[in-house]
DNA sequence: GCGTAATTTAATGTATACGTTATCGCATAC
DNA sequence: GTATGCGATAACGTATACATTAAATTACGC
């Protein structure tokens, strides 16, 4: 099988390791790390460190800046503001596509079932099921759109704001709305409604934009 | 003024150097390159070259193959399209952002100018100076959103395709209509019309789009 | 004491060395 | 003639060495 090498070059490896780090709050943001520190802190040289901070600086995670290390980025209220701009519009589009589709009932039993899952998570009020199906849902809907370019992208964004998202997950009232908001959207893909599929989504994201700006205000955090 | 450092590195100067080649078409599409020649030829060591291609790699235009070298990436006729598709959307929403923006005409002089610029080209049928201010109106757009990240992703898919539009520039009719929707969004921006500038900003791009796929086929080719 | 120049330090950028391993050629078996 | 396996080659991944230079520190003049 061995899909090849860069599966486990230590480059590949620091670029995972590096996001991990990141994702889980061990790299935190607006903290500087100089390449040695990494590369000891990953038991490699630097070379695998510098190629993986530059691939991750070109993803949008950290910036390079030189002789002051590398820097996890923050993300203030405007950048929020701009990638959930964009994510809006792209997913919007995405829904739309998807729904122009025309699939079959069974092709978009995933969709369906991620729909199910939030709802019964929502029952037992399980935020984090709920936020994995809500996870699954997002995925599916691009992969559904079959756009690898907007889904690469999709995906780079939704990392940007994972950490906002998971700051959030137990602040914001539970996502009742939002729940009836993904089963209509599935039901717009379902009947093959392009412009119903978009314009639902719009205001689904809009919606989750408006309560996560919100609760950053609230909450007074002007970074994260 | 000295930015810094990162400005004249190798690994700075091989980035910038590579994507020359590959626009130029010294590095053609869909060649084959190894680590050693690209150093050679850059006259510097693999390790520029190696970070170098691996930013590339990121931003899409060529992949990293161990043991075949770089390979430039081409691009499919489907490779156009899902380009196109993002880059019709995200424009598109420039396009509002850019009128709902308010900007006086004062502010929107170097938009005008590039219209101006265009119209004045066509006149004397000079394809390239004409492609050089389409190129000046959809940065100054772009600009005129105010969103980073959206310019950032413009800014590189249009790198990707920016050999197909170099090839048809000659092939294709003049761009007369092109013309007049250029000033049209133009016009719609100035009174902050955010719909009607969305709204032909997509009709200008879906015939862009399909200007370019038509020539393609018209010209049998299935691979730039 | 305070500001500036000289010195030291250390982080980076780059080249190079080297071990690993995919690929290719060739020999051998069938 | 084709297939299988072995050895040579070379490209890559990674570590390391070293030169460069920004930043920090110290020394110095005032």
């Amino acid at each position: 099988m061995q899909e090849n090498d860069r599966q486990t070059s230590r480059t590949q490896l620091a670029v995972e390791s590096i996001r991990s780090l990141i994702f889980s709050g061990d790299l935190a943001a607006g903290t500087d790390h100089l390449e040695n520190e990494l590369a000891e802190r990953l038991s490699m040289s630097r070379t695998p460190i510098r190629e993986a901070t530059r691939v991750l600086e070109a993803q949008g995670l950290l910036v390079v800046r030189p002789r002051k290390g590398v820097r996890i980025l923050t993300l203030s209220a405007e950048d929020m503001d701009e990638i959930y701009v964009v994510l809006t519009e792209l997913e919007s589009l995405a829904a739309g596509l998807a729904a122009r589709g025309k699939y079959t009932a069974d092709q978009l039993q995933p969709l369906l079932q991620s729909v199910e899952d939030m709802e019964s998570s929502l029952e037992v009020e399980d935020r984090e099921s709920w936020a994995s199906a809500d996870e699954r849902f997002h995925d599916e809907l691009v992969r559904l759109a079959g756009n690898s370019r907007m889904a690469a992208i999709i995906s780079n964004f939704n990392d940007q704001v994972r950490r906002a998202r998971a700051f959030t997950l137990h602040l914001r009232p539970l996502p009742l709305q939002s729940n009836e908001e993904h089963r209509a959207l599935y039901e717009a893909i379902a009947r093959g409604d392009e412009k119903g599929a978009r314009r639902i989504h719009w205001r689904h994201r809009e919606n989750a934009r408006k309560t996560l700006i919100a609760i950053l205000e609230e909450v007074g955090m002007k970074h994260l």
